[in-house]
RNA sequence: GGCCCGUUCGUCUAUCGGCUAGGACGCCAGGUUUUCAUCCUGGUAAGAGGGGUUCGAUUCCCCUACGGGCUACCA
């Protein structure tokens, strides 16, 4: 194969891996231990992407032995809601991806709140007006909303950047002089503090998903870094704390990706080592256009929550209450944008952590599947022990503290196979724990024949007879008869399914006879003759 | 509009220059279950288009189209 190599190529990829060669010596040098953080604002209740974003930095950490930090980022305070900081610790709790430092499990580099780290990033905003990499800008939100009209009525659009920052009419410590800012800044005026974005670099960047990126440093505006209510932005404050927290891998949802340059700036200016960077491909709708929002759970009639949430305005069902297995849902995000690169598809949380690799994420954006996630949640039920599956049926319904745990693990056994979602194993088994209230009319059309009323109290004369050690020698017992009847099968077990049942659906007859015995069902089979013989049918 | 990223069955994806393009979900058919479901077997179905590079492109490069993201004193 080599052969057919031209030497162009040959020097091109000699080149490559003598770079990735040092590359990896470097690293291993430095043998920096692997710390990745979780960054969710808590402006409502973490969506399932969010979750997403949490379980492969999860992974990732644990996969290389390090450390998964919880960090809150609520420096918006306008939209800060009560109780969400709460909601995303329990849900990565109930996903079993727990954090090792964050809010309440304080480690050597917090707080982890962003809103009790105010002093540090003002302390680093002057660093970097002291360096010159940023200034002072005093216009208001008005003279910015003007600037942009009168540009986009010219069809232009509006920067702030290189392209007017000490033209036109913008005011900023830049244009205004030393004493002047002072001044301005002395009297209690509002401002705000910009990056000095470079005019002419490029700027190279690279991405462990997407390899390198590039970007021309005058496409890009000056950022506000520090807002005017004394909190910094989203971009300060997170290159600062992952600078602090010594974070080694940043792993986020690519739609940081337009920042990055800017991210990567400000790590020059700061002249600080930045961390490995990895975007995450968005998880998008199932269907129609664009990215997998908060507000498509209720249409599409699917959670997007792992949680249920409700406040005073909303509510918002979640993943474990419709009766979803966390593992399945863990199992069912890991294989969104990532994938083993083999033929298995089931994996636990200690199979996922061994088998990741952010190289094997994809770069295209991954559309939820509803239909995928229930199959995994099947797949799971199958797996959990009856046992555990009968705790969250009494659980979900109280009517079964009535009945025998052991007996409601046995039903739960012989029907949990066709059970998606946990709460199927309620109607699945009902007739298991009480007699039919109604029959089905279409099955009863389907199964009631002339002779079928006198069949049945036949049946219902042998079934007394019949020995009722197993279901297997309640079979035998009754199969010999129809045997001997000389009729067809259907015959009798149709309606008898129906008067067991009240629907044509369910486990095999004997089973059910087997379990609910043979007293309860000749009640239940007379019951049907009655329901008959009133209706006329 | 500008900037950035992406594009293999309907969906999630495998392939890291040799392909009769593999698997899973879904769907369809058959079998098992005298029911329904499960389960088993089989089937359906894909490299956006156009140029290069190459003995050979799904794979590498360019253009176009389409999709996505960002473009706030939100994160």
């Amino acid at each position: 194969m080599d052969i057919y190599y031209n030497k162009k190529q040959t020097i091109f990829c000699l080149g490559v891996r003598f770079g990735a060669y040092i590359f990896a010596t470097i690293l291993y040098t430095m043998k920096k231990p692997v710390r990745v953080r979780f960054a969710p604002s808590p402006t409502g209740p973490l969506h399932i992407g969010g979750v997403r974003t949490a379980l492969f930095n999860y992974l990732f950490a644990k996969k290389h032995k390090g450390s998964f930090v919880l960090r809150i980022e609520d420096t918006d305070q306008n939209r800060y809601v009560k109780g969400a900081e709460h909601y995303i610790i329990d849900a990565l709790n109930w996903c079993q991806i727990p954090f090792d430092e964050g809010p309440g499990k304080e480690g050597d580099f917090g707080p982890y709140r962003q809103s009790e780290r105010k002093e540090i990033y003002k302390e680093y905003i002057d660093i970097l007006i002291k360096k010159g990499k940023a200034y002072y800008a005093f216009d208001t939100a008005e003279d910015l909303a003007r600037e942009r009209k009168n540009h986009e009525e010219k069809g232009k659009t509006f920067i702030y950047n290189w392209h007017n920052r000490t033209k036109g009419r913008l005011v900023n410590s830049l244009v205004l002089s030393e004493e002047k800012t002072k001044e301005r800044l002395e009297s209690g005026a509002p401002y705000v503090v910009r990056f000095l974005m470079p005019q002419d670099k490029t700027i190279e960047m690279n991405d462990i998903v997407r390899g390198q990126i590039s970007v021309e440093s005058k496409t890009l505006d000056d950022k506000i870094l520090f807002k005017s209510d004394g909190m910094p932005t989203y971009h300060l404050a997170n290159i600062v704390d992952d600078h602090l927290m010594q974070i080694s891998h940043v792993i986020r949802g690519e739609e940081w990706l337009p920042s990055l340059a800017l991210h990567m700036q400000l790590y020059d200016a700061f002249e600080w080592e930045a961390p490995q960077f990895a975007h995450l491909p968005l998880i998008l709708k199932p269907t129609g256009k664009g990215k997998l929002s908060k507000r498509d759970g209720d249409k599409l009639g699917f959670p997007v929550f792992p949680l249920e949430w409700s406040d005073k305005n909303s509510h918002a069902k979640g993943y474990k209450e419709s009766g979803y297995l966390s593992e399945a849902v863990v199992n069912f995000l890991a294989f969104l944008g990532w994938n083993p690169g083999t033929e298995q598809e089931l994996f636990n949380l200690d199979d996922l952590i061994q088998a990741f690799d952010l190289n094997q994420v994809n770069k295209s954006g991954a559309r939820f599947d509803p239909d995928k996630i229930k199959w995994y949640n099947h797949a799971y039920i199958q797996e959990t022990s009856n046992a555990e599956l009968s705790k969250q049926l009494i659980e979900a319904d109280h009517k079964f503290k009535a009945f025998d745990p052991n007996y409601i693990e046995l039903i739960v056994g012989l029907i949990k196979e066709r059970a998606q979602l946990v709460p199927d194993l309620l109607h699945l088994s009902n007739y298991f724990f009480e007699a039919p209230n109604e029959f089905d009319e279409k099955a009863l059309k389907k199964a009631w024949k002339e002779n079928s009323a006198e069949l049945l109290s036949e049946a219902a004369l042998k079934l007394k007879e019949a020995n009722d050690e197993t279901a297997h020698s309640l079979k035998t017992d009754i199969s010999n008869w129809i045997k001997e009847k000389e009729i067809g099968f259907g015959k009798v077990m149709m309606p008898l399914r129906v008067a067991l049942v009240g629907a044509l659906e369910g486990v095999d007859v004997f089973d059910i006879i087997f379990h609910i015995g043979k007293e309860e069902s000749i009640r239940r089979i007379q019951r049907l003759i009655a329901h008959c013989q009133t209706t006329g049918v």
